[in-house]
DNA sequence: CTTCAATTCTTGAATATTCAATATTTTCAA
DNA sequence: TTGAAAATATTGAATATTCAAGAATTGAAG
């Protein structure tokens, strides 16, 4: 009756590894949509956070789009001569930079969103709405648990 | 009554961005565990997929450990000459490669085990065991799904 | 048989990421 | 008020990954 010792579980049976190749999966599905406009999906992170017209430091967008700050930094660096967003020094602390998007930038980022709403929405059809709102819930909660 | 249009909704609300904010969390804490004995997640894939002592192709490896063949090609490289596993050409298909665990990788893949099924307990703790295990089921559903 | 396309793996150059160190500014305790 | 520690962002060198091309072998059509 006793389980097998999880020691000699496949690999396909750890979670952690069923994470890597789901993610792995539906984030190639997206990158293949984004690429239509030639962005890679962090580029659209970044656009989507700060199209909310605020400014945010480089500290913050590096948490939010799950990037260490030196690989933001040089992306930022493309966006910015791209003319997708822009720098600002934060007057209230000099030692921050804020991240501001551009109207290029905005423009952009709506087309994006359009591509990646096509994506969810080829996910709901063959996943199914149940199943997909359940997923995101365990996955907050699994998050939520981890910290 | 109408739902919000998804083009305006958070970042954190894609079921991509989820997926992603959860591999990078569980596999950070995977990372710490495995760095005890200085090997990385990918490495300590490639030998649990290859303890089932058969030989594995690197193209079915590659599948299997979710790296792309150049990618793969250089890490066994260096699993190579830390003599974890060995090469041998397939007799039936020159082309091919079959790659074995060695008895020092198989010693370390035992310790290596058991940081992961540490970490495995860790999640049921925190998380729950009923969470865990339809988060799983819902992760090979979605994969299942998009294939 | 022979040749041409497909499969498998590796290599080298281009690109991207990461680590450690640096520069700047702020905070805060003495 | 000053000086040391913390916070923030960037840089440059080391490392890793990826793309495109190459070498070897097999398959299969003519």
């Amino acid at each position: 009756m006793a389980k097998p010792p999880k020691e000699n579980s496949p690999i396909t049976e750890h979670l952690a590894y069923l994470l890597a190749q789901a993610n792995r999966e539906i984030n190639r599905q997206l990158e293949l949509r984004l690429s239509k406009e030639g962005v890679p999906v962090e580029q659209w992170r970044i656009l989507k956070v700060l199209s909310d017209g605020n400014g945010h430091s480089m500290g913050e967008l590096a948490d939010a789009v799950l990037l260490n700050h030196p690989t933001l930094t040089k992306m930022i660096d493309r966006m910015v001569s791209d003319t997708l967003v822009y720098r600002v020094q934060d007057p209230n602390d000099r030692r921050k930079v804020l991240m501001f998007i551009s109207d290029r930038g905005k423009v952009l980022c709506k087309k994006l969103n359009s591509l990646a709403v096509d994506q969810e929405e080829h996910i709901l059809e063959s996943y199914g709405d149940k199943s997909t709102s359940e997923l995101k819930r365990l996955l907050e909660s699994l998050i939520d648990s981890s910290n």
